[in-house]
DNA sequence: CTCATGCGTAAGTTTTCACTTACGGTAAGT
DNA sequence: ACTTACCGTAAGTGAAAACTTACGCATGAG
């Protein structure tokens, strides 16, 4: 189980392609390894180990049932990363804002 | 000017960990290469690069101001970040859901 | 005009990491 | 017990990419 749920350790995870494909088939339907392995270019250890990654990124849960392991998102780290771009949401506003500001000052000064 | 403001090029961009901190840096203050440079623990050349790709990824803008450049947060690219993220939300809630329940009824059946 | 400052780019090196094959281990079926 | 299906891990390889140094260009100061 992770304990983080840190942002960083989910871009960083999110950062690699072919994650992102796992990470939104799962996100559609509670997979299995193989099932995800078949829809995908590369071999299944191959998604097991990127799995291993979301998994430990707080991106995903694991459930055994029976021989199989079901993979799901864990709400928990989708969270983490929302926090974190909207932290940053509001200071992108305020330099657009007064970036605005600044070229409407100048356009004043010099219109044309 | 990216045309694109994808999601997809937004997480590829935010994997890597110094391409984070220079976009933390610029997010608390919109801030010169030099400046970000001086206060990371790679050269300038490379903060140049990574500000490239986050240029085209549509999360900064640039804006020459004298012999320097200015670089701010695009809310766009963050935008974009954020309708990905939402897509998500609400599959993960379901399966969050649904495996609640499944769980539930289990315990149902075996209550210890 | 000359010099200094601030950047971007090119080229080359090093390191990271995604991928494969091989192997071992667990759970269910016959 | 034997076999089959499903999966994680180890080890090694190859390719992407992050970083450095060297260079050239633009802007502003003297």
């Amino acid at each position: 189980m992770a304990k983080h749920y840190s942002a960083t350790e989910s871009l960083a995870a999110l950062g690699d392609p072919t994650r992102r494909a796992i990470f939104e088939r799962v996100a559609a339907r509670p997979s299995a390894v193989g099932d995800l392995a078949r829809g995908l270019p590369v071999s299944r250890p191959a998604v097991s180990q990127h799995l291993k990654v979301l998994k430990e990124a707080g991106l995903v849960t694991e459930t055994p049932e029976g021989t199989r392991r079901i993979y799901r998102l864990d709400p928990r780290g989708i969270a983490a990363m929302r926090d974190w771009l909207d932290a940053h949401w509001s200071g992108a506003l305020q330099s657009f804002a007064s970036f605005a500001d600044e070229q409407f000052e100048t356009k004043e000064e010099k219109p044309k």
